[in-house]
DNA sequence: TAGAAATGATTTCTACTCAAATGATTTCTC
DNA sequence: GAGAAATCATTTGAGTAGAAATCATTTCTA
């Protein structure tokens, strides 16, 4: 039994990229965040807000493929700068749609979404069957996450020290 | 003018599929949180002690490429548990070096690389030509998100996603 | 129709993440 | 050698994230 874990190369340069990507998007968010006083996951929720309409909280935290506990820390925010604004249904009384205000839409319209905006500066200068080829292999990954079920066993361990060797 | 963030196919379709990974992985370290008490951060951190043996925090850090706040945290939670000890240095006493115990060691022993096995599985199934193409798509990604330094102008630009209509 | 089950939002709890501020110590510089 | 600057670990504060528990309300069922 080897205490090592080999693995082919493929592999490891792949689970390196994505501890990297995970990371640079969450330094966007801070940055957006000290910058525009607005989060990602506030802004998406706000988007989704102003193209879709007010809806539920449940609605809305599956729109952001958000748990509802999630989501609900997301509006607390939002309402408490006046992005947003909570009301209960009358049809169903558990309910509550959250709504965007004018404020809201104010920020949604004029916050760049800066991850995307990077994004398409790079993906640009990407001859299109390159954008095709990147979307497709994400697409390809998620599936082999999200396709079979996870069990205990499962996580994602880089030995970032090794995942590097020299040759 | 659209006030909607329009954008192109692909862009939204790598977008959503990084959220859905970042999820995914997320997912994986709540799970084993769950079942084994430990979480994909500590037992990353943990592998890396128990292959390159005591460092200091900053090392460790930058091993794990997390902010030294951070991994602070992270050696906490795994100090209170027994599975590594601080010992502050004898030549600079600035430094705190971490070890690992021997129940870290049994710990990280028995812990499988899981999310890779998987990855390992899915992708094994995939002519190798494959794996390659997703490989240097997502370093393609790394280096869309990583190369430049991000700064302010990056983030406050008009809207630079509309800089480059897609033809 | 009364009680049970399901559903929706929320609260509580733990963990992860970073930036900024703080305190201790070392190194640099005059 | 004394003071300034740099370095290292830590604390604090804010946000994101989900599970589990809780409360109110609706729907189902006997």
């Amino acid at each position: 039994m080897t205490p090592d874990h080999e693995l082919p190369d493929y592999e490891v340069r792949i689970l390196r990229a994505i501890r990297r990507i995970i990371r640079a998007v969450d330094m966007h968010s801070k940055q957006l965040q000290g910058k525009q006083d607005i989060t990602t996951p506030q802004l998406i929720a706000l988007l989704a807000l102003d193209k879709h309409g007010a809806m539920p909280v449940k609605t809305l935290s599956q729109s952001l493929d958000l748990s509802p506990s999630t989501t609900v820390g997301v509006i607390d925010r939002l309402e408490h700068k006046g992005m947003v604004t909570r009301t209960r249904s009358v049809d169903d009384r558990r309910q509550v749609h959250v709504a965007i205000t004018p404020e809201g839409k104010t920020l949604a319209a004029l916050s760049p979404f800066p991850l995307q905006a990077r994004l398409a500066d790079g993906l640009s200068n990407m001859p299109e069957l390159e954008q095709a080829t990147i979307a497709l292999s994400l697409e390809r990954l998620v599936s082999l996450f999200g396709a079979s079920n996870i069990d205990a066993s499962a996580i994602l361990a880089v030995d970032p020290i090794h995942a590097e060797p020299p040759e």
